[in-house]
DNA sequence: CAACAGTTTAGAATAAATATAATGTATTAT
DNA sequence: ATAATACATTATATTTATTCTAAACTGTTG
């Protein structure tokens, strides 16, 4: 299967070794036709679902953490009470339903290149992200 | 004293009573020469500091969040363990530095306006956040 | 097959945020 | 003013996401 040597490939690239559960976990993350957004406690529940193998709470963490750090995966900033991580990696941002508690992408296309004409002494921008939180609109605005 | 009354001013037009204890988390907030960002914790320390009052958590939280939704203090979306609020609510974004985990304006002169070319039906822009996380810069990159 | 390095897991620990309920204080109507 | 009422404060308990721990397990290597 060449989709479970990608798994292989990114997990040992990711310094883990390729066990059942983390390659379960790279099917749900990486074998999707399209990129989504999650949260832990919805990946444990997809990996319920769909597998007959059991994944521990830890186990998820510390793949999901071992990913982002080696840029497979992204979280997203947003101060919710649980942290949302997002597939897609390419360089996007997100609209956030604040009544819904969910992410929407904006493509890049959407939104102009954001420059910051600053810079920090010895320090430098590793990421840039927008997040425009959105609501109903109900017409009428108190 | 004008700050005082203009400090009940604030609590009534959240809903609150002026209270010695919201009146005291006003003069903290509101009386500084600089605007600031805090997390609930440091704003607790500072008062405790400040204060012959003892004010709880409880009072500290509930009043936070009502001056937020009455938009005289802003939440920072970010991915920390705390929740970082800022007394600044003009309108700018934010440097996040990863390794001291701190806060840093950027100013909106600094940063052009980000114009987002995409709606989402019957919903409304609520606000819009740039986080640049930083990082030291070692010149060299692994 | 023994030894070792790394894994998984259940459950414990931690810590932020929220809820609770008893006590205290400000406001209102009298 | 004073009593009655509505709202506040507080210490403590609860909740919940995340991290930690230590024991059992797996797989690889000599």
């Amino acid at each position: 299967m060449a989709h479970s040597d990608q798994y292989i490939d990114k997990l040992r690239k990711s310094g883990l070794r390729p066990t059942k559960q983390r390659i379960k976990i790279c099917e749900v993350l990486f074998d999707a036709e399209k990129t989504f957004h999650f949260t832990i406690k919805e990946l444990v529940k997809i990996i319920e679902n769909q597998a007959n193998i059991k994944v521990s709470l830890a186990t998820v963490y510390n793949t999901v953490h071992a990913f982002i750090k080696k840029g497979y995966l992204k979280e997203i900033p947003l101060n919710a009470s649980q942290s949302y991580y997002d597939t897609n990696v390419t360089h996007h941002h997100h609209f956030f339903d604040e009544e819904e508690n969910k992410l929407i992408d904006i493509h890049q296309d959407d939104v102009d290149e954001v420059n910051i004409k600053r810079t920090i002494p010895g320090k430098k921008i590793r990421s840039v992200e927008v997040i425009a939180k959105i609501v109903s609109d109900n017409q009428s605005q108190k």
